[in-house]
DNA sequence: GCCGTTTTCGGCCCGACTGTTTTCAGTCG
């Protein structure tokens, strides 16, 4: 049987904190859970082999408690006492929970004084006026609740993005928060305006945007974002935000403090929520509280206001620390400053200085009309030039690609000719003649050695039969690196963010075949995409091996605005310019790729 | 349930808003 996966996992453990939530279990108890099944989830090796070697309580978060239900989970395929509260609290209550407004406490009222234990048993005693007569409820709360669950079943008969998990792809979420931004900048009483949230971090998705503003007259301004035109209703409002829903469903919050609280305010909001509460407990045992209000101190009972973010984090002892790195992963360590308090001008922080946009030398992966593309070579190379790229590969899907128009070996030839003529034709770009390669199910590529070794360059892929069990997609992908024409593997794991999960692959045994053999992993920086991720992005470079960040552009226009995604991805996984080839010369890339130096 | 440059026991971030209540519990981020 095949192991169950870190999201199977992690899965598992959220359930069993919500059943002992359910269960009245304390707060802490349930948070327990719920941070082990984050860690889980953001392992980038695997759990189930991690607890069959003993040592999974080497993850901060699992106990030896949780050692022990991970073992009964993995040998008996379940943890009991999941398995008993279940028989307690009918999966419908878990559903329940999961309505906006709707807690644990409430929940389990209504199922024992109502027998409620569905959402369609739930609309049903809204409907007939039983909810309001119960003890801490009333009218408007059984009116909001009616309407969560109508709201919750249209969206599941709607098959929204993402299969129900409500969360949005970050473009377009990114889309949406920056209307609203721009909109309150325009307001006279906006001092300062900022996305915050998981936004801000380039999360690969977004469930709630999150916007902060500093004001002088903080009415004025939230008044004007109740009336803006993205919005559809305002759902809470009071004296420092207001949270609403936009036309697009997403909900969006704003909060509004005095210009001098603007760092406070910008830090709290940013998150991540692992992030802030490990600042502050390490505050806490300095004496400090942290609030997005400000710093206060006990020893003198006064509260210190930062205007920038770079005030809060220096006056608890940091190093600024960039928003795509607060994640909770060990970026406090490592941007503590040594010294202690008072000592001017700290140790450096051992935090990376982060790849930009800027850094990118070279455009690796695109698709042009040869394939599924839509421009053609010469304005692909025309815009990869305006961008300040140095070379671009032509990468084109290879023969069984499937859709699209596929590039027979007789066409790749022509191709080749092709981008070599332009190549003499365009002046300040080095153009690549390249492929995306599918990997065939045995782990072989779709053209033959003599094509292949044609090529500048060559990124492989998987494209078809995306069921194979993990042994069999290791084998196959690691077959694929150890060829000697692939240059890289694109985009690993075949995710696509909130719509496909990744296919079944041992993300470890790749990444050190990668290593062996001098072959590069790809971050494709596709919005859908994102892959590798930024977890593995992280293990992949730490283990030695050469990242590409591409845009996988398949028309002019991608090739721009896709490119922030990618680098936002390599900047979340702590990756420096050095560690991504693409921001080497054509020379000295040129002597990075495997088939440069004959392995 | 986890964890340890004050602790192997006793802590565990901090605040806003809603709806129902007469001072607060529940929920959320």
């Amino acid at each position: 049987m095949a192991d169950l996966t870190n999201s199977d996992i992690a899965a598992r453990l959220e359930e069993l904190g919500d059943l002992y939530e359910l269960d009245g279990a304390i707060v802490h108890r349930v948070v327990a859970y719920r941070n082990a099944a984050k860690a889980v989830r953001d392992a980038s090796t695997s759990i189930a082999a991690l607890t069959r070697a003993g040592r999974v309580t080497e993850l901060s978060g699992i106990g030896a408690t949780l050692e022990t239900k991970l073992q009964a989970l993995l040998e008996q395929g379940d943890i009991p006492q999941a398995v008993a509260l279940r028989e307690k609290f009918p999966a419908g209550l878990l559903e329940m929970t999961r309505l906006p407004g709707l807690g644990p406490k409430r929940a389990r009222r209504l199922h024992e004084e109502l027998g409620v234990d569905s959402l369609e048993t739930l609309a049903t005693a809204a409907r007939q006026g039983r909810i309001q007569d119960l003890r801490g409820f009333g009218a408007r709360a059984e009116a909001k609740l009616l309407e969560a669950v109508e709201r919750a079943v249209a969206a599941d008969e709607e098959g929204e993005e993402g299969g129900g998990s409500g969360r949005v792809v970050l473009d377009r979420a990114r889309g949406i928060g920056e209307q609203v931004v721009e909109a309150l900048r325009a307001h006279p009483a906006a001092v300062r305006v900022e996305l915050a949230g998981s936004a801000r971090r380039w999360a690969d998705s977004v469930k709630d945007l999150d916007v902060v503003a500093a004001s002088d007259d903080p009415g004025a301004l939230i008044d004007a974002f109740t009336r803006l035109d993205q919005i559809e209703v305002v759902t809470a409002s009071g004296e420092a935000g207001a949270r609403a829903r936009t036309h697009s469903g997403m909900s969006i919050d704003l909060k509004v403090v005095a210009p001098g609280q603007f760092g406070n305010l910008l830090q709290h909001f940013t998150g991540n929520k692992q992030h802030n509460v490990a600042l502050r407990e390490a505050a806490v045992r300095r004496g400090l509280h942290v609030s997005e209000y400000g710093i206060l101190d006990d020893a003198t009972g006064e509260t210190l206001t930062c205007a920038t973010e770079e005030e809060v984090y220096a006056a608890l002892g940091y190093a600024y620390i960039e928003p795509e790195l607060r994640e909770g992963r060990g970026e406090l360590a490592a941007a503590a400053l040594d010294g202690g308090a008072g000592k001017g001008g700290g140790a450096p922080s051992g935090l990376p200085r982060l790849i930009t946009v800027e850094d990118l030398k070279g455009e690796l992966h695109c698709h042009t009309t040869a394939s599924d593309g839509k421009d053609e070579i010469e304005e692909m190379a025309y815009a990869a030039r305006d961008l300040g790229y140095e070379y671009l590969a032509i990468t084109d899907h290879s023969a069984s690609h499937g859709f699209g128009n596929d590039v027979s070996p007789e066409r790749l030839e022509q191709q080749i000719e092709r981008i070599r003529a332009a190549n003499q034709a365009i002046d300040g770009i080095e153009l690549l003649a390249g492929s995306e390669v599918n990997i065939l199910p045995d782990g072989s590529p779709d053209y033959s050695d003599e094509l292949l070794a044609q090529l500048d360059w060559a990124i492989a892929s998987v494209h078809t039969s995306f069921a194979l069990d993990e042994r069999a997609m290791t084998e196959r992908i690691v077959a694929a690196v150890e060829h000697p024409f692939v240059d890289a593997i694109g985009h690993l794991t075949g995710r696509k963010i909130e719509a496909r999960p990744p296919y079944a692959v041992d993300v470890e045994r790749v990444i050190e075949a990668c290593a062996r053999t001098g072959t590069m992993l790809e971050i494709n920086g596709s919005v859908n995409r994102r892959d590798l991720n930024d977890v593995h992005a992280r293990a992949a470079a730490a283990a030695g091996v050469w990242i590409v960040v591409t845009t996988d552009a398949h028309r002019v226009a991608t090739l721009a605005t896709t490119r922030p995604y990618g680098i936002a991805t390599a900047r979340r996984a702590w990756l420096t310019a050095a560690q991504v080839a693409n921001t080497r010369p054509w020379d000295e890339f040129a002597a990075l790729r495997k088939r440069a130096h004959g392995r």
